[in-house]
RNA sequence: GGCCCGGUAGUUCAGUUGGUUAGAACGCUAGCCUGUCACGCUAGAGGUCGUCGGUUCGAACCCGAUCCGGGUCGCCA
């Protein structure tokens, strides 16, 4: 049935064919998107990725291609030879609307079954089907578009490193287990039985062996794997724009990458992204948003009504603030429409389900205040936490007291979140923000300890070098996050050159000399040999990608996604494999629980 | 691992006191149609109601378990 192409070359692709074409003698090779026959004249649209045109079959038509497009079905593969010529009826909601090809010569080069789903973007099958048959879902102009538009993004960032003299170095795959952080995926060694290597969560002690190495300044477009739960902005591999560079400090870097992200959008969006982009401290951010990852595109930030509520009769609040904590709120303007009393009992089980013990509300609609715990408060405290929450007429006044504000906050910047979403009054736009100032270490309810909030390998500042063993909570970091409308795009810090202080950092992680030697020898061992102060970072461009596309979720700008539980439904993977692969690596599975 | 939502035709969905033969739209097949482009008209095919078990005279519907899919918390240094 197939017919084969040879002598056919393409002249043209079907989407670019223009009214100046008439007259054309062209060549098109492309899918069948529609065929319609209308007993005498017959139409087949046919498609390729730049767009769509239109076949013309008549009663001037050879007799036997006419039959030939009669039989033609939906995604059929054809090459069709004719002559461009100018539509009687035009399309004006297409490109190429204006012409069609009168064709003389038509092959089929390939049939196709139905497929399970209509190729357009105005289908409608869910997304476990089109994840199924991923090749037919990826023939939808979007997400033809979005590849095209990863293609542009990946071509411009190695145009633009290449010319701020990075080098671009492929660092291995197969590497050594370092189990911190993130679960790492396994590679079993046949060579070397019962012994593993693992799959990169990042190259981040490979590109510091670069600096090592004197390459000065090194760039990677990454795969990186993490063998965690998924998201939506989350994939087990996923790629990362990798850089580090040599004698530069934090200004260094921050400058790069604000330079870096100004030439990609101006580059593939023709969009102006404003630089320098704005610096907040990580305390500033999350006192005013709750959230070390803030979306700036809308207001509502977060106020602490501590000092009117530290003594009132609402036990919640008196004892939140006794026990060293805080009460805090946010406004959500005109909100009353949107939340009635049943939907702010909604709001509540939300804020439960983050961690908060409650929510308490001021609902002000017209001249009435109805609120959840107005009765334990005095009128002048209940006015006091209005004035300060500039509530007005229509506003709905959130407020979450604790006695820890690693509660109050991030559930307020949840909250927040959520609210806006839900109000839309998200603006739209590109809110670029770096969060600098990191701290160190952090407090561990659980174990009442402190614990290191970033990989062993970022310095602390200059200043803090002193109250490592002491005073923890105050020592901060040279890390820094570059933020996109509320997603983490990127994080990076100045690295530890010097092996003592390398030595310090690995004795509070709680690592022996003797495990860091184990684990991290090979780094700490380059190092004597003449490290130069370095620092970097790495930018997801997954998540890039989804928000310059607007996209909202990765599976539309990677190819071949995995789904929630982590397999991937074309493929099947991942699966089990035959007895002889496992007993070449020595390995035997024991699933029993 | 926890919580929430969903699973009925190829696709998207409807389906209430539990009751005859489970419907619609699109898609598909066949016939007709000379300007369609969401073509039109006529006819037709297409279902283990996710799976297993239970309750019942009778289950798509009620109950239990399980599988699958989505979101989210934990997790993601």
């Amino acid at each position: 049935m197939a017919e084969f192409m040879t002598g056919l070359k393409r002249s043209d692709y079907c989407g670019e064919l223009r009214i100046d074409d008439i007259g054309k003698s062209v060549t098109v090779f492309g899918w069948v998107q529609k065929q319609r026959d209308q007993g005498h004249l017959i139409f087949i649209d046919l498609r390729d990725r730049t767009g769509i045109v239109q076949l013309t079959f008549d009663d001037n038509t050879d007799r036997d291609v006419f039959e030939k497009a009669a039989s033609v079905r939906s995604e059929y593969v054809l090459a069709a030879v004719g002559t461009v010529r100018e539509r009687s009826a035009k399309n004006k909601d297409i490109p190429t609307g204006d012409i069609e090809i009168d064709v003389k010569e038509l092959r089929i080069l390939s049939v196709s079954e139905t497929p399970p789903f209509e190729i357009t973007d105005g289908c409608t099958a869910g997304e476990p089907t089109r994840l199924k048959y991923r090749y037919l879902d990826l023939r939808r102009p979007t997400l033809q578009n979005n590849m095209i538009l990863r293609h542009k993004i990946t071509k411009a960032t190695r145009d633009f490193f290449d010319n701020e003299g990075f080098i671009e170095i492929e660092t291995p795959m197969l590497i050594k287990s370092t189990p911190e952080g993130a679960r790492d995926f396994l590679v079993p060694s046949r060579i070397h039985k019962g012994e593993f290597y693992a799959l990169p969560q990042s190259p981040q002690i490979y590109k510091q062996l670069c600096m090592v190495a004197g390459f000065d300044k090194y760039m990677q477009i990454a795969r990186c794997f993490r063998d965690e739960d998924l998201r939506a902005d989350r994939q087990p591999e996923f790629t990362q724009i990798d850089l580090e560079m040599s004698f530069v400090d934090m200004e260094d870097i921050l400058k790069l990458g604000e330079e870096y992200i100004h030439y990609l959008f101006k580059t593939v969006l023709d969009i102006d992204v404003p630089i320098p982009f704005p610096r907040y401290t990580y305390n500033e951010v999350m006192a005013r948003f709750g959230s070390d990852k803030p979306d700036t595109r809308f207001g509502m930030e977060i106020f602490d009504i501590s000092d009117i509520v530290g003594s009132c009769g609402f036990s919640v609040f008196k004892n939140a603030i006794a026990g060293g904590g805080s009460v805090r709120g946010i406004t959500a303007k005109n909100a009353v429409k949107t939340y009635s009393r049943k939907e702010l009992d909604k709001l509540t089980e939300f804020v439960r389900g983050i961690g908060a013990k409650g929510l308490a509300w001021i609902r002000m609609p017209d001249n009435v205040i109805a609120s959840s715990f107005a009765k334990f408060m005095t009128e002048d405290e209940i006015n006091a936490i209005i004035r300060r929450a500039g509530a007005q007429k229509g506003d709905i006044v959130f407020i979450v007291g604790d006695t820890d504000d690693s509660v109050v906050l991030p559930t307020l910047g949840a909250l927040r979140v959520e609210i806006a979403k839900r109000l839309d009054i998200i603006e739209d736009g590109y809110n670029f923000l770096w969060v600098v100032e990191f701290p160190f270490f952090e407090f561990d309810k659980e174990s009442g300890e402190w614990i290191a909030m970033h990989h062993p390998f970022t310095s602390p500042t200059d200043e803090c070098l002193d109250k490592l063993e002491g005073d923890k909570g105050n020592v901060y970091a040279k890390a820094y996050d570059m933020v996109l409308n509320g997603i983490e795009l990127s994080s990076g810090s100045i690295r530890i050159t010097n092996p003592e202080l390398q030595k310090r950092m690995f004795k509070m992680l709680g690592l022996s000399d003797e495990e860091a030697q184990k684990k991290f020898g090979f780094l700490t061992g380059a190092f004597k040999y003449g490290a130069p102060p370095h620092g970097g970072m790495g930018i997801g461009l997954d998540r890039l990608v989804m928000q310059m596309i607007k996209a909202s979720t990765l599976r539309d700008v990677v190819a071949f996604p995995k789904i929630q539980n982590a397999s991937e439904l074309m493929s099947g993977a991942p699966s089990a494999v035959e007895n002889s692969q496992l007993k070449d690596l020595g390995i035997s599975v024991d699933i029993s629980e």
